[in-house]
DNA sequence: TACGTGATCACG
DNA sequence: GTGATCACGTAA
């Protein structure tokens, strides 16, 4: 059996770290009786102190469980169509966030396709706002336990490979001026599921 | 490159 | 109330 991440991972301090230990690992969702999962191969940390993240300028209504303690799910819509899923981190006030951007689909994979209204598998979860659909992650589960039972995040016995990490600066936050410049963003390497 | 789409937020 | 903005995806 496989094993859940437990609050120790995401309480951690230091967000850049876990959006690294992020890779590799695998998204499992439970949604209206529908089990799919997928191995993490892209991920973008988000620090508070920063001016990429939505918690930069404080709390707000979307933006509050960013300062739950870390182990929750933050979601929300997107230029009006797409959800994001991210991964709440630290400790309480303390707003970090991993954003999983792509994945490489393992089990229900037949489910994602019907979500997604696609043919094939190919690429279907190639993005943060693609992989949420095909998941199915709406903002029903904004604020929800990554240890319980409807979505959560675990091992599977895959290996890292040495130098098999890419980083690069994060994808679509321009207006965060110089701090866009971060290399903040996590891919596997010549992993053919990594968005464009 | 351009734009759909609707919640959200900072103004009054 | 209102308007600008947006951690995307697809088409062209």
């Amino acid at each position: 059996m496989n094993q859940k991440l437990d609050l120790s991972f995401y309480r951690r301090k230091d967000v850049v770290q876990i959006a690294k230990d992020l890779l590799g690992k695998v998204l499992v969702t439970h949604i209206d009786r529908v089990a799919t999962s997928g191995r993490i191969v892209e991920t973008e940390a988000y620090s508070s102190v920063e001016r990429g993240s939505h918690a930069f300028k404080g709390k707000t209504n979307r933006n509050a469980v960013m300062f739950d303690k870390g182990g929750v799910a933050y979601v929300y819509l997107c230029y009006g169509i797409h959800h994001l899923f991210n991964v709440v981190t630290n400790e309480e006030e303390n707003a970090d966030a991993v954003l999983i951007r792509a994945l490489q689909p393992i089990k229900g994979q037949e489910h994602m396709m019907d979500r997604m209204s696609a043919k094939t598998i190919n690429r279907i979860t190639s993005g943060p706002g693609k992989l949420a659909k095909a998941m199915g992650i709406d903002r029903q589960l904004n604020g929800v336990d990554l240890t319980g039972s409807k979505v959560w995040i675990e091992e599977d016995g895959f290996e890292m490979k040495r130098g098999g990490i890419v980083k690069s600066k994060r994808i679509g936050i321009d207006y965060a001026g110089k701090d866009a410049l971060l290399p903040w963003r996590f891919t596997l390497k010549a992993n053919s599921w990594v968005s464009v």
